[in-house]
DNA sequence: AGCACGCCGACT
DNA sequence: GTCGGCGTGCTC
């Protein structure tokens, strides 16, 4: 009987985007599992692929059908859910199967391709050029001819056959490992070597001697240095004689800097009460159920997850726990790991190649019960789940922006429903879509419409900026404003200065002409660092050094434009110098770990002021902030977005959150050139169903979620004309296959209308029920991959796309 | 995708 | 004559 295994390649292109069979060697069948990763030739190369399925017949022809060279898992790394997983994204998100199974992995257990050149004849033949490489070792990188500028040579040595190409697949993460100190399991022979250690070895004897007590235990040697006063020539010498053995263990980086203080349940209000019941009793009823958890900031959303998932572990379940990338931070984190300790790993982008892949193991060795983490870790390999949450559900990170372009809240319920458990969306302001869903009772409506400590919400006033001006104030800062920050410092209290502003980076500007540097490759401005002078592009990483003078009128009045934080905190020095500032973005939080030092250094007190942009609207939660000022509401509300209104009123509901969270009360000053509108209006009053009620009827009238769903077809050409002219064709063959209830808006440009040299052009389809949209989408890929493709036309597609 | 094979023009 | 340009076609 023969083995046959189907292997997805990792290969991402349509005609190998299916299953390829392979030969199980003999040696192989009895290790050989689904979900793992192996190495084959393919063609005339050696690439990773995943087993996803084993069978004992194959279609394809012997003389054509290749063995496996290599299990690159004991332990397949995908469980056969994931697999599953991975077919409904492919469908679902139109990606290539490989890409919906990497995802899932970490990037350490991704292949790194390296082609290498080995010898095949004496060294002595080579020319003299190549010799030197080979001394050493007869397998040689090929990078390091090419570094060298000895392609050509080697080319010539290839074609003579004096050496060989060859491509070889090893994995990036390497598991981490520390030598340790086996101490023999025998007092037999612990008793013996102890007899004939000679009576000068007075050290060695004492050893031994220790031995006795920690029979067949391991440890690390510098525990036993210290422990006896001894060293390493001692260890070294008893070693030698048996008593012991050095071994290779495998360890866990930890990322965890300082150990927390377990914590125990805070006492729910009824209203948590409720919410955990309904919760808790789905999970017993074993349903996939979804909750919307609907409560105000500072209403304990939190401890109702907490009390869940320790129900969760209860029943042996484990818990997945989603936070948007951004309020991944430790005040967040610890408040899980106080909770449930050791269980718990934590997955985001800030952990190091090899420590994602450690927390990655945890959980794979079910070491871990529960994971806090951003969007991947939505594909945890657990095989119990209990519970699935995503806090702030609202936030469009959990949305990937390329291939697979997946919802993490979509894969939740999938699991869910997999699972049979209960998926949590938690939000102070939930998006549109899911409060939707929860009024036509798709999910389940869990409110909390008072804060936990029963603080009153902070008290909001709006400042009209068109008044200040009218006075002539042309400061960023409002009277109300000034007056606010003057009482907060006179009271040693502390103030969040909210800057929400579009395209933070800075840019550099001609003052004479208004000329913007602008990347060669893209529509794009390009961003200052201060740190090397330079300008880049960060969508391409194009470079440039900062000019001297303006390259469109030679002006030298060329000056760069900070994130205006900059410029705000001059601002503050001027009518405050007393007070302390702490000045939060992308160029005060670039190396690792000093988004927290700040947040922990203002925690403690050391600052009066924290001046930041999105990224401390979320997490902060402390005592003394009575105070929060938005300086200019308006920028995001002016976005070409339909969410434009939806992510201001969130933004403003978000940052309001962060006032008066304790004892104290809290004060928001928002200031706007359009207190006017809508979102801002109701950010004011705090109330999010007038504000859904609302939005929603805009939604109506203009076509859009959630009364209608979206696909963003892209197209694009390193010609303008040749790529507004696919799109059209693209349009029209839309246009002609799908049904006139559909509204195809388009082609337009896209909103980064050229990006990396190429012209960017895209087609918006609305449609309400269309099952044919996904085979037409599929028709159109199938004709662009034919066709348009050979012409140098790319073309992507976006299922509910989150930006356009 | 990435690599081999294959068929045409410009160089030692 | 050969080197190398990129069109075509295949990968178990």
């Amino acid at each position: 009987m023969i083995t046959v295994a189907e292997v997805i390649v990792d290969v991402a292109a349509y005609p190998v985007d299916r299953p390829f069979d392979y030969l199980v060697p003999a040696e192989m069948t009895n290790i050989m599992e689904c979900g793992s990763r192996v190495k084959v030739p393919f063609g005339p190369r050696n690439v990773l692929g995943f087993v996803v399925a084993l069978k004992n017949d194959t279609d394809v022809p012997l003389e054509k059908i290749k063995p496996i060279t290599q299990i690159l898992d004991i332990e397949p790394v995908l469980t056969g859910e994931m697999l599953q997983l991975a077919k409904w994204l492919k469908n679902e998100t139109i990606c290539y199967e490989i890409d919906a199974l990497q995802v899932m992995l970490p990037s350490a257990l991704r292949a790194k391709y390296e082609k290498v050149i080995t010898l095949q004849t004496d060294v002595e033949h080579l020319p003299s050029s190549l010799k030197e490489w080979f001394e050493k070792s007869e397998r040689v990188y090929l990078k390091q001819f090419e570094k060298n500028n000895l392609l050509p040579d080697i080319k010539k040595a290839l074609k003579e056959k004096m050496v060989s190409l060859e491509n070889v697949v090893q994995q990036k993460g390497k598991v981490k490992e520390v030598r340790k100190v086996r101490i023999c399991p025998e007092r037999e022979t612990l008793t013996e070597i102890f007899n004939n250690i000679s009576k000068r070895a007075k050290k060695q004897k004492l050893l031994v001697e220790w031995m006795f007590n920690h029979v067949g235990e391991i440890m690390e040697p510098d525990i036993i240095y210290k422990e006896l006063n001894t060293s390493s020539q001692v260890l070294q010498a008893v070693i030698e004689l048996g008593a012991a053995s050095f071994i290779q263990q495998e360890v866990y980086r930890d990322p965890f800097t300082k150990d927390v203080k377990k914590t125990d349940f805070l006492n729910l209000t009824d209203e948590q009460s409720t919410a955990l019941y309904k919760i808790t009793d789905a999970m017993n009823r074993k349903q996939p159920e979804t909750f919307l958890l609907h409560g105000i900031t500072g209403s304990g959303k939190t401890e109702v997850y907490l009390q869940a998932i320790a129900k969760c572990l209860e029943e042996g379940k484990e818990a997945i726990v989603l936070v948007p990338e951004i309020s991944l931070t430790p005040q967040m984190t610890e408040r899980f790991r106080s909770r449930f300790g050791e269980l718990v790993a934590v997955m985001h982008s800030g952990l190091s190649v090899g420590e994602k892949y450690d927390e990655w193991r945890k959980v794979h060795q079910g070491k871990v019960k529960v994971v806090v983490g951003a969007r991947s870790a939505i594909f945890a390999p657990f095989e119990n789940v209990g519970i699935i949450i995503l806090d702030e559900e609202h936030e469009s990170t959990y949305k990937q922006e390329d291939s697979p372009r997946y919802h993490a809240r979509d894969v939740a319920i999938w699991r869910s429903n997999y699972h049979s458990c209960p998926v949590i969306l938690g939000s102070a302001t939930p998006s549109l879509e899911s409060f939707a869903r929860s009024k036509k009772k798709v999910y389940t409506l869990l409110t909390l419409k008072e804060r936990a400590l029963k603080q009153s919400l902070p008290t909001v006033q709006v400042v009209d900026m068109r008044d200040e001006l009218k006075q002539g104030n042309r400061s960023m800062f409002s009277q109300q404003l000034v007056e606010s920050i003057r009482i907060r410092l006179e009271r040693k209290e502390q103030i969040v200065l909210f800057l929400n502003r579009r395209g933070y980076s800075a840019f550099v500007l001609c003052r004479d002409c208004g000329t913007v540097l602008q990347c060669e490759n893209c529509d794009i401005s390009l961003t200052y660092h201060r740190s090397n002078e330079k300008c880049k592009c960060h969508y391409c990483g194009y470079e440039i050094h900062v000019p001297k003078t303006c390259p469109q009128c030679q002006s030298d009045h060329i000056r760069f434009f900070g994130t205006g934080t900059q410029k705000v905190e001059e601002e503050i020095a001027k009518l405050f110098p007393e007070a302390r500032v702490l000045r939060m973005d992308v160029d005060t939080t670039k190396t690792k770990g000093s988004h927290e030092q700040l947040l922990q250094a203002f925690g403690d007190g050391e600052a009066d002021i924290l001046l930041g942009t999105q990224m401390i609207a979320k997490g902060l939660d402390y005592p003394n902030i009575t105070l929060v000022g938005v300086l200019s509401a308006d920028t995001s509300l002016h976005l070409p977005d339909f969410r434009a209104a939806e992510k201001t009123f969130q933004l403003l509901t978000q940052v309001s959150g962060r006032a008066g969270r304790h004892s104290k009360p809290g004060e928001v000053v928002i200031q706007t050139y359009t207190p006017e509108h809508y979102a801002i209006e109701l950010a004011k009053s705090q109330e999010y169903e007038p504000f859904y009620e609302r939005e929603m009827h805009m939604r109506h009238q203009a076509g859009y979620p959630p009364y209608y769903y979206l696909a963003l077809i892209q197209i694009s050409h390193h010609d303008v004309m040749m790529a507004a002219e696919y799109a059209g064709k693209a349009a029209d063959w839309l246009r002609s296959k799908l049904s006139f209830n559909i509204s195809i808006i388009g082609p337009t440009t896209a909103g980064i209308s050229r990006l990396q040299n190429r012209y960017r052009y895209q087609c918006l389809i609305k449609y309400k029920i269309e099952p044919n949209l996904i085979p037409t989408l599929l028709q159109l890929i199938k004709l662009y991959r034919s066709d348009w493709i050979k012409k140098g036309i790319i073309l992507t597609v976006d299922l509910d796309p989150t930006m356009i």
